[in-house]
DNA sequence: TGCTACTGACTGACCGGTCAGTTATTTTCT
DNA sequence: AGAAAATAACTGACCGGTCAGTCAGTAGCA
């Protein structure tokens, strides 16, 4: 299931490769079961090696998810940069840019089932929310506002709040995300993010309403 | 705590009052330490009673958790019926009363509390996640989509795609929560509902760009 | 022989659910 | 009225099961 390049070792001696593939067995088991129902016996069992095994690689089963989240995190702030590196001229261009990249990141279940068990388990484990507040959203979200802040500054983007609308930008994907997979209520047309993307940028761009009239400031 | 009326019940003796006690303990214990890591006892003992008591109103744990979201439900298919008579003809001013109604509801942490036991418990808990989204989203989401659908039939909204555009519109205030609830992220400003309201209005209203040129469909 | 990788039976703690028994309240009887 | 019986409300020790984490021992390898 991990890796096919091993023809047949019946006893494996790999120490290298079992984190990982502890790892693996833990995200799949913890997405499908949650983390409270899931025992380490079966975390072991799926990635093929004995309980005790675990232990030698991880001194508890929280370090286990401490270490799932960890090999999540670490590829994000590469793409933080990304992100700023995308930024363009174009204002227009650039956020369809990030929704690709966020569409593409979203898109792949290994990826979305971690914040997934993050969220869920934010009660029972304060820190590997702070931790992965700290290694994703405090590189990801600065980073986005500032391409916010950037189209006002050169005057293609309305003077609008820069924190409060990257809410309005990225939200839409999260609820979309959300009740398909905790509620699985999913359009008529299918659970198509590049529709979301599409229809929410075209509201961006246009707004809702037909008549541009009414000053609405509060 | 509910009932000052008689001065001093050292033993209280009011099997009526119990279940609403229980699920008040329930909901307050679940929401800070969630489902798995609250004991029945500990339930019992906040809601000031014993184990043995608790499974005369509850056939078991499960049944408490159940037992709350149906409270918390049944209110809500009137307020869906609310959603429905606050349509005006005026579209931008039905928008407003959809989130002013939006933000009452869930500016209440007892009201926002059971939809966040519910997320966190849905893997573990797939029936109550279904009876979540019957008497919940089955109602609003589609009373939701007819005010859209309505606008647009009466020539003041764009022609969007309903269902999605209803994810662009609710979805920033999701995510404003989720970030605040879960990561303890919140704006400069402040966690304003308000403020945040008021500028995606703004977004919806105007779109984000300064210029209207640019024809983007797909 | 010595070392690394691994095993799985075991322990101690926790917890959902039960139930025999206790305490308060109400009803019935005198 | 008060005593006695019946009933409703409640208690908490206990049982069975699960599970995270330990450890004495085994298996392959140099």
């Amino acid at each position: 299931m991990t890796d096919p390049d091993s023809p047949e070792p019946k006893f494996r001696r790999r120490a290298e490769a079992r984190p990982d593939e502890v790892l693996d067995a833990a995200l799949s088991l913890f997405d499908e079961k949650g983390y409270a129902h899931t025992s380490v016996a079966q975390i072991a069992k799926t990635a093929g090696l004995s309980k005790g095994a675990v232990y030698l690689y991880f001194p508890s089963k929280q370090a286990i998810l401490e270490g799932l989240v960890r090999r999540a995190v670490s590829p994000i702030a590469t793409r933080a940069q990304a992100l700023v590196d995308l930024t363009s001229d174009d204002a227009r261009a650039t956020l369809r840019a990030l929704f690709s990249l966020i569409a593409t990141s979203l898109g792949d279940p290994k990826v979305l089932a971690v914040p997934k068990v993050v969220i869920r388990e934010a009660v029972v484990a304060p820190e590997i929310a702070a931790m992965y507040r700290r290694e994703v959203f405090d590189h990801v979200l600065p980073a986005a506002t500032e391409i916010i802040r950037q189209g006002i500054a050169s005057g293609q983007l309305r003077p609008v709040d820069p924190e409060l609308t990257l809410r309005s930008i990225i939200g839409p994907i999260v609820v979309h995300l959300l009740l398909a997979e905790i509620f699985d209520i999913v359009p008529e047309n299918g659970l198509s993010l590049d529709q979301l993307i599409e229809n929410h940028l075209d509201i961006l761009f246009h707004g809702v309403f037909l008549s541009p009239e009414g000053s609405t400031d509060a």
